[in-house]
DNA sequence: AATGATACTCGGC
DNA sequence: TTACGGCCGAGTATCATT
């Protein structure tokens, strides 16, 4: 059996017991970008908050409008203290289970012979030492214990079997379903597929011509009630990204050259403190109608750091800018091709 | 044509 | 009506090599 852990609203409940004041009030976790006053989007929030029509992903000043005068706290997210907390879970859970997988900062997946009972002393053991709630799903496959796990959030725990996940997942609207968003669902619903079960009236080679092979056969395997009944193995992290917004929009080059320097500087912090080296860079650049491109370039030898804008860098700037003439509003780094460097310290 | 590496986009959280 | 972050991995497209 497998265990789907979710903490609720993340965030949010952390900064609920940092902030006791906040008992009751509507708090929503923000990524203020720095532009203007209140720019930014709303990383999370509570359910008092979700009450009022606030969502993830939403832009912070809607949300300020919606949110009620006075009994409402707009907090910065702070990544690093929740990254702590974090680990802490991540401890009493391998305490716990054996095949452990992380899969996002508030996600874990298990298998365990004993998952059921695993999943309730884990709960109460996330609470007692942690004061923390959470929703934990327990079924079959991996797919129906994520899914167990939304259905029964907040502060749930939901056990199924095969019968009622084949049930529950056939049935489920395609929009729900893990890994298929906006864009997928769209598509489904002009094939007039509205639940799971629906694909399974779809012509498999018809998945495939439209969502590629992989994302296809996933499809239609869905379709038909075939679950992935394996933990991939855990993963270590292949690629360090930082993105940040410009102080206004601009194609200037010095200026988007800056804005990368200071955000290489804080990849680099982090390659430093892992000990990676790196064989490829790519420069994210995200264009004033919230579209995002990327250049790239590989190396035969693994670069350990330098410390300022190199050569390559600007050329992948001026191609950019060279073929593509909207303003910027935000731009990103990233390091991938990451080979261990044990104690050393320099390279090239 | 097959394979592997690299470049780039998409989308979940 | 619009507004609007910062990550990461998965997947596909494209290129180089054989």
């Amino acid at each position: 059996m497998f265990l789907h852990l979710d903490m609720d609203y993340f965030f949010a409940q952390i900064e609920e017991k940092r902030h006791p004041e906040a008992e009751g009030l509507v708090v929503v976790i923000c990524v203020f970008s720095g532009r203007t006053k209140d720019s930014g989007a709303v990383s999370t929030v509570n359910y008092e908050g979700r009450e009022y029509g606030i969502k993830s992903g939403m832009p912070i000043i809607n949300a300020k409008r919606l949110a009620p005068v006075g009994k409402s706290l707009f907090l910065p997210i702070d990544k690093e203290y929740y990254g702590a907390i974090s680990a802490q879970i991540n401890f009493l859970i391998r305490q716990e289970c054996k095949k452990v997988v992380q899969s996002s900062i508030d996600e874990w997946n298990a298998e365990d012979d004993l998952a059921p009972k695993k999943a309730e002393v884990l709960k109460n053991k996330i609470k007692k030492e942690l004061d923390l709630n959470c929703t934990i799903g327990v079924a079959p496959s991996v797919l129906g214990a994520k899914m167990a796990a939304a259905l029964a959030k907040p502060d749930g725990l939901k056990t199924i079997d095969a019968s009622e996940e084949r049930k529950m997942i056939d049935e489920s609207i395609v929009e729900k379903v893990p890994g298929i968003g906006p864009k997928t669902n769209q598509a489904l619903q002009s094939l007039g597929v509205k639940q799971v079960k629906d694909l399974a009236k779809i012509d498999p080679i018809k998945l495939i011509e439209i969502f590629g092979r992989k994302s296809g056969t996933h499809l239609h395997n869905l379709g038909i009630g075939e679950y992935e009944r394996e933990l991939g193995p855990e993963k270590e992290q292949e690629e360090v990204s930082r993105i940040g917004t410009l102080s206004h929009e601009t194609r200037d080059p010095q200026l988007i050259l800056s804005k990368i320097d200071e955000l290489e500087k804080e990849a680099k912090d982090w390659l430093m403190e892992m000990k990676k080296s790196y064989k490829s860079l790519s420069i994210i650049f995200i264009t004033q109608d919230l579209k995002t491109h990327t250049k790239s370039m590989s190396f035969h030898n693994p670069k350990m750091w330098s410390q300022d804008i190199t050569n390559e860098e600007k050329e992948l700037v001026a191609a950019f800018l060279k073929e593509n003439p909207a303003n910027l509003r935000r731009v990103g780094i990233r390091f991938g091709g990451f080979l261990d460097r044990g104690g050393q310290t320099t390279l090239f």
